[in-house]
DNA sequence: TTTGTTGCAAAACATTTGCACCCTG
DNA sequence: CAGGGTGCAAATGTTTTGCAACAAA
């Protein structure tokens, strides 16, 4: 629920987004935002968007469906994949994609963060390090690329379920 | 081609496999590795586990498959498949999952190394870079986790296509 | 209006599985 | 010969697409 630092890691747990210096959320925000991405403010759009802003965060374009057609009924299966697949591109949200499993989005976090996940459990814990990002970029560069993104992803046993 | 060293990164290209100290491409090697596996060592399967050793590395599924069969006609897609997914359970080949691509198959390296790859052209480098290793390592530890596996991709724009 | 968007259903893929027959150990 | 292994085809699960009706700018 806290952040805690220890390490210069950042620990954020499943409800992290609440942590979030996210806009306001009233519907012009909403709408200045989705326009800012080169698209129509539609209220299917607004409606997935408050979903992202206010549900869990790590969770799958079915999972995301499902939340928005409690409150609008009238909304598509694939009105939702793309929408998710333009904020991706747009930066607006981020894709997570672990092993075989669907694609999971989040509100991108303003700080930048990776994921530790227990392979027997599930249980999902986000970490930032500020020396792994650098030493990242410095791979790129000594390559000749220029990073534009990365994945990492670590697998493990949590502290229950290792026993 | 070569192996290059700079500042503890090791870059190896798309043919880094015949660089590995692999094992002799007998039968009764490979037969061995099969049953280390605790699999039967059938025709099939001596197979792709040859393609595996001669072929290039990051391959999917369906390239595999297809590379087989010009050898073996008679073998199917779901041995490949079931197979694979067996070899990745032991260790002994390691499955990247890159972005929504198939996901494609490499001999497990000795050197341990994560992919760096461009966006435009698809070209991949692989590299290792033991103080990332050691980070991750870390964060693990620091999480009460006993870390298993991790996927670090890094993607951007190669020399090439940054311009 | 004009142009982008939507829901739906079908298509496209990647991956997995059931099953009757086959082969290794 | 017993128990795994195989090919095939069908099932699954996720993601994408075509299209006619519809709505935002």
């Amino acid at each position: 629920m806290n952040t805690i630092l220890n390490q210069g890691i950042v620990n954020i747990n499943e409800q992290s987004e609440i942590l979030l210096d996210r806009e306001s959320l009233d519907e012009d925000a909403l709408k200045r935002i989705i326009r800012g991405v080169g698209l129509k403010a539609t209220s299917q759009r607004l409606h997935i968007l408050k979903s992202l802003n206010r549900g869990r965060a790590h969770r799958t374009v079915q999972e995301i469906f499902e939340a928005v057609q409690k409150i609008d009924l009238d909304i598509g299966f694939a009105t939702v994949y793309r929408f998710l697949r333009d904020l991706a591109e747009s930066g607006y949200v981020t894709e997570i994609r672990m092993g075989r499993q669907a694609a999971r989005y989040e509100l991108t976090p303003k700080l930048h963060h990776d994921h530790l996940s227990c392979v027997k459990c599930g249980q999902i814990v986000e970490f930032h390090h500020a020396e792994i990002e650098r030493l990242q970029e410095l791979v790129a560069r000594n390559n000749g690329f220029q990073l534009t993104s990365h994945v990492l992803e670590l697998y493990g046993l949590c502290s229950a379920c290792k026993v």
